[in-house]
DNA sequence: CGTTAATCGAGACGGTACGTCCTGTCTTCGG
DNA sequence: CCGAAGACAGGACGTACCGTCTCGATTAACG
């Protein structure tokens, strides 16, 4: 959030500010550019105040007025995004995290896939930044976890699952395989399906018969 | 890998260069004060050369003289760290692959932890890193995938999961959990405990008839 | 002369440049540190950019804004000492010429005199350094003129010198003897009074009648 | 003069040095290198032991075992040169005079004179090279007075001159005007005849009465 | 005639300075 | 007051030499 925002909310939300107010060009302008940087590949590491000025069209000292330093210029820049709506979820319950999970996979084909791995790194070292991205996973995270307590209530998996721990061993493999470490033994692998089916228990659904029965 | 072993291995494998040969201590130095910097919590942005130079006692020159950029040298660095010994497992399935990931999830404690989470936003972008990580990483995985065999060998885990893809649930989690984006929920969890619970014992309580008792 | 002042020269004389204007006190304090480093012995060879940017307490590129290279700044520095002033002269023509003579014999006992033999090697290479070199000496030139044209004006001197060679057998052998290769067999000589008699009295010496008898 | 022949010098005159001596052609390799650099513009002051060990097509450490640093290399080299004879003068000794100036007037013309001008900044500094510079020049210097002599010998010289300071008046002017700070107002001058002209006393060998005379 | 030892070219060593670039801050101008 | 422009101090970059050192290979005199 921006800093003047937050200053003039908190104190006077009517009383105007005397000279010429900042320009809300600018901060679009702003915004789009250092998401469009990070987005063309610039690691945030790299990412310079000074090349976003310059495609922005912007003075440097624009943007530092408006911001105290370029983490939190990348903290507002990831928060605008947030708008990216969700896919509606499915019938049966297999199908539904199958559906969830598959835009994970194939994040680096998005705009959002595009900027979050560049910001991965920061994560640890930024608390603010790590909130912004919590904000932006929770609504996915959520809709997981609801369709996987429907799944408990309607009997399709079984109950003593947690469901913080099960979204997390659905979620943290596609990030892995998809942002951070590819593993080459997984690459031809529709990783969504065998990610819902393993956790599931995939034997009962498939074929009707667990394996234990099979093998006994 | 170093240059001069590159240039050694596409020309000629016996013949002496001329000149004075390069020093291995100050091959040696240069890497352990790369992993100092990385270990005492320099991000791998902001480790300069120069200050690798400064701690090892060495002139910049005899480290571009060995390798062409930053990247290669963490790479080598990162490469020369595969000692670290596994610990070797116990008897239960179960509680061996609690042990195997432990240490996983405490690696903030250790050098190699210390080190990881600096150079996980590099692995996106050098092939070369991701090889030199996957390298160390592999035994673990190894390990992981023997006892998960074992377990389906002995009846104590059911015989129709995917080994890969088990091995990624049970250590993308830890990773995501303790390297990249902490997930508040999950904070007192004993996570390699749910993890395999969530993973083995499931299919057991739906189905009625858990591996144990059918192996017993 | 600074890049920055050519620039406003050929371009416009008039109009501001935009963006911040170069601080004064930085030029200042880089000259100054130039001049101190040079006076206190360093050798034009080895007064590097970043000893004048450390004892200016000023970045590099500060310098470095203004100056394309260490020659024209030591131009500039030279250039910009010109203020030192000039004894006035007396009344007999002989000990006018050797009181102008004199500082030049005792030229490493000033800061003009400490600075400028750092310099002599680069006049060669360096034309605008030797113009710098020849507006700092040119004042001291014209004095002598001014006295040895007093002097043929009252018969003192002979008529038929050719005033610039008089000038420059006064002055090449002072600087000859103490800057650049003292000769041993004129270390004890007064030299200034040597030349100034060996110049003017001989043809007296020789003719039968002084110049001064000449005047009396 | 080389270290290795000094020590021989002073300890041992026929004593052979055990194991293999050095190698004359280095030794000339490398001086020769030296002055070559020296006459094509290099500057003392950037005349790299690296350029000459190229050049010379030799090891760096064999000419760090025959002298001890750049500066010594210097004085050997120039004292090497001291080969360059001299002309034998003429009948009248204004022409002599003439005669013998004239090449100092013309130095940047042959090898030597190329080389001396980048010596001359280093001559305050090492006394040894100031000595090799003096016993390069002192043969024509010997000879200037040996004329000058002969000049009041004749009575064609005044005889009250002091040799020594009448020497350096004309040489000296002739080093600054060719080798350090050329005057433009003397550009066009015969320098050499003006100075000897001017010295003695010209108007009584040229018009046959003194310019006192003339005033009288 | 083989041993011996100082030489040779080559090149790595720890340093220092180079000139460039970019950082985040600051200071001025014109609108 | 705002925007743009650009100077500010600082510091890392990768290069070039410095003068020293260390290597394997020569090479000449001594034994």
């Amino acid at each position: 959030m921006n800093v003047d925002v937050i200053a003039d909310a908190t104190a006077d939300q009517d009383r105007k500010a005397p000279g010429r107010p900042r320009s809300a060009r600018a901060d679009e302008a702003i915004i789009a550019a250092t998401l469009d940087l990070l987005a063309s590949g610039t690691p945030v590491e790299a990412l310079s105040i000074e090349a976003v000025a310059a495609r922005a069209g912007v003075g440097k000292a624009t943007i530092y007025r408006r911001w105290a330093n370029k983490e939190s210029l990348i903290v507002d820049a990831v928060a605008s995004i947030k708008g990216d709506v969700l896919p509606v979820p499915g019938i049966s319950v297999r199908e539904d995290l199958v559906t969830l999970l598959r835009p994970v996979g194939r994040m680096s084909q998005n705009k959002f896939g595009r900027i979050m791995p560049c910001l991965l790194n920061e994560l640890r070292r930024n608390p603010q930044l790590a909130e912004s991205y919590r904000e932006l996973t929770e609504p996915r995270r959520e809709a997981l976890r609801r369709v996987i307590r429907r799944g408990i209530a309607t009997g399709e998996i079984r109950s003593d699952l947690d469901v913080e721990v099960a979204v997390t061993m659905l979620v943290a493999p596609l990030i892995v395989q998809n942002v951070l470490a590819p593993n080459p033994a997984l690459e031809g692998v529709d990783l969504p399906a065998e990610l819902v089916d393993t956790l599931l228990s995939g034997p009962a659904a498939t074929a009707g018969a667990g394996p234990v029965a099979a093998a006994g």
